[in-house]
DNA sequence: AATCATTTTGGAATGATTCTAAAGAGGCTC
DNA sequence: GAGCCTCTTTAGAATCATTCCAAAATGATT
């Protein structure tokens, strides 16, 4: 475990926001100022091939990093861009048998509007701005 | 409807498949040879703002396009890259449970391998090779 | 200390997608 | 069907995330 490597773990798992790469480096770069990028896109390679941490796509166009391997949802607000965890009760199962077969992983993202945008919008719209 | 946007929208809609833009480019190209990349683009954004269309992404570099608007599964094998539709029953209602809110789209991937590969696999592995 | 494999680094390369500015339809009215 | 206006198309340049590369640095082992 190269000290680059642990302190890019470091980031990633101090708090539950899903980063981007980018952002990730920005972070890692504060602690660590010689750190390259491509050893940051090196390190979540590694980091993800050893089940510590899960890439997860399609969210803007750059990927972001969940600092669980484990799958579950993610709630997406179409507002501010804010994602939160969600899980669905015995979902595995409802997979399988929905494919008939095992599955080796799954990413399941909602498109939602959150609570504070949807007030935000409410009052906007009431004032007629 | 341009013609451009016609043959773009029947090359979609020709078959089961989810393509890149690149690909429905090609495919293009075969029926109106002066099409633009630039053109595909436009109109793959234009037809899924009409609703005609969904992109989905992550499941390679490039982003796909779904002739369907309309959210549902889909299980990718990581053997051989194909793409199937799904549907879950009464996911709808399930998810708005979960994450407590009315929502406007998901995504679902599954990652699995499909019957093919395995039994090829499985083949292979006692041939011994 | 010598060696060997792994990692890091910075910069170049790649590749999908977006932007831009100019030319080209399409559709509307008279 | 000429004039006009808007939307679309086009080709190429630009952007941006990510990957590749070759050389230097590091780490572990003996």
């Amino acid at each position: 475990m190269t000290k680059q490597r642990a302190v890019i773990l470091e980031v990633i798992r101090s708090d539950m926001c899903h980063h981007t790469a980018d952002e990730i480096f920005a972070l890692a770069k504060e602690k660590l100022p010689g750190i390259s990028r491509a050893t940051v896109y090196n390190n979540l390679k590694t980091l993800e091939a050893a089940k510590l941490i899960r890439k997860i796509t399609g969210d803007s166009l750059s990927d972001r990093y969940d600092n669980s391997y484990i799958p579950h949802g993610h709630m997406i607000c179409e507002e501010c861009g804010n994602i939160k965890d969600f899980n669905l009760r015995n979902f595995d199962n409802q997979l399988s048998d929905a494919i008939g077969s095992d599955f080796n992983s799954y990413e399941l993202k909602v498109r939602y509007v959150c609570g504070n945008c949807r007030s935000r919008k409410e009052t906007t719209q009431a004032v007629g701005v």
